[in-house]
DNA sequence: AAATTTAATAGGAAAAAACGATTTATGAAT
DNA sequence: ATTCATAAATCGTTTTTTCCTATTAAATTT
């Protein structure tokens, strides 16, 4: 269909209500007879009188009249429209489509969701936890606004931002021959014992990565669904495990019969970063957003050691 | 405020359901540059950023999705103008603001106004009795849509269709020496008993005219304010005055003690007419108004006739 | 009758919109 | 790794639209 412009509909506007060309043309900053032309092209656009004219006087039509209401109407919504643009957003405001892997969900969003919610009231979090390809697949659709995942991982053309870095530990059942002592370098741990997540999940590469041992994987007697389930069987004596340190410092583990060892090589064993598309528009909320998160974390840690 | 075009607005609307430049474009029946730049000058225009777009794929950011539904909107809405100024009317549909002098209207309208009602149910009349020159300066205000008059009457530039014709009557009091017999000429009447309504009725005027007696009007005892009143007085025997066919034919005369004589005096009398301006951009619905009320008016004179 | 007001119109200048061609960046396929 | 294909941005040009100035024509007022 076509359409009259919002200038046309302006400017019937402004002669209906000011039944007089020339006025009403020096209210709209033009001439009259751009105005006399504009209003002439509408009613031949429209195929009707809205505006019944002598030399002398104008008198708006009903019609005129009917339809420079509706024309009021649409221009102010279009006006709204503009405003509604330019609301200057507080920074982390409104939804936020955040995705989280499963192996740092559990353990941090506790941790700072409660002073984040807090920090900004006005923050609409939707959270999706989902193995790093899966987020990162749902991140480059735009399902996703930003993600939380572990490094090292190559994240192709993403930017990101590290907010925390953690090591590793070992889990031993309480009573396993090694649940005592310091630090454990990798190959002193009984391959045929360990139980991993199972494939996809990010932290089972890390961990193999550390300890250098790809082929172990194969040796890998049991492939665990979720870090819950797998120290549920350390502590029944199943197997040992990794688990990273933020796991560690979880409640649920001082429910279990587990003990947990430093692992000997050098740290740091994985980096937790917030992911986002190159072109996202709001970079700056998603750094404030990780900003936060390490100040989070460490507020919670330094009361933690108290 | 500067305002975007409802152009940019359905090319945002296209490209956020796309989600694709180039397939917008061809909905659009425009080259992919010249979407890409309209958007561009929206996104500039507003301040903000409607899309996410690197050289492979385009994400609509929450405000453009956000702006695309309020401008489908807009651009809906004025496609429901441009359908309302084409509705069709039908004839005489709508309001109508109608002038009546007062020597027609009480006579007139309750002889037509139930055929015109009921032929056009959709007409809303608004009725306004007044004198002819008060009627003539609404209308030219375009406080009136149209007036019914009686000619003659200098119009100026007015456009109008007779519908009627008729002649004055005197109406005597029925004991009056005159009050018997057929056509009388109107100077064999007693000046001095003339009742005339007061100045500004054009009865008045048309009366006089009709009996080549201008001076007379100053011997006229008495000046009525309504025709109702002044046959009131006439059946007191106060006086004689002129009445128009219509009134005679009233239902109010056969109460009153009132004979009547036509004038011998050539017709018609007075024209009854419907007037309208030059410039109305009804003149259709006027016409067939006044060839209605032709109608009505010679049905209800042929079945008082029976 | 002359002057004034006001809407329409004509012609030309300025601005905006659109196009075609090219460039640049990003995935995908070889 | 290189090439190919896709898709958005950009550049320069053409077309269209919009607007302006000046004038005309009609209706009032002085």
């Amino acid at each position: 269909m076509n359409l009259p412009t919002l200038r046309q509909l302006h400017y019937l506007v402004t002669v209906v209500e000011l039944c007089h060309f020339g006025q009403a043309a020096e209210r709209c900053f033009v001439t009259q007879s751009t105005l006399s032309t504009a209003i002439q092209e509408l009613e031949s656009l429209l195929g009707v009188q809205l505006l019944e004219r002598t030399k002398r006087k104008v008198i708006p039509t009903q019609l005129g009249i009917e339809l420079a209401d509706k024309a009021r109407e649409i221009i102010s919504m279009t006006e709204s429209l503009v405003l509604d643009a330019q609301i200057d957003r507080k920074p982390l405001s409104g939804e936020l489509r955040l995705g989280v892997i499963p192996t740092i969900s559990p353990f941090l969003l506790p941790k700072v969701l409660p002073g984040i919610r807090s920090g900004f009231a006005e923050l609409e979090l939707y959270l999706l936890e989902d193995q790093t390809h899966n987020l990162l697949e749902r991140l480059a659709a735009g399902e996703l606004d930003c993600a939380i995942l572990a490094l090292p991982f190559d994240l192709g053309g993403l930017e990101y931002q590290v907010f925390w870095q953690e090591n590793f530990l070992v889990a031993f059942p309480a009573d396993h021959p090694l649940s005592q002592g310091g630090p454990i370098a990798s190959q002193k741990l009984p391959g045929n014992e360990l139980l991993l997540l199972e494939k996809g999940h990010c932290l089972r590469d890390h961990a193999l990565a550390v300890c250098h041992m790809k082929a172990m994987a194969k040796r890998a007697s049991f492939q665990g669904t979720s870090l819950y389930t797998l120290v549920q069987m350390v502590a029944g004596g199943q197997g040992i495990t990794f688990l990273p340190e933020m796991a560690v410092d979880d409640d649920f583990l001082a429910q279990n019969q587990i003990a947990v060892r430093p692992l000997a090589e050098k740290g740091p064993h994985r980096e937790l970063c917030l992911v986002w598309r190159t072109a996202y528009h709001r970079k700056s909320d998603l750094a404030l957003l990780a900003d936060c998160m390490r100040g989070l974390l460490a507020a919670s840690y330094s009361q933690k050691a108290k």
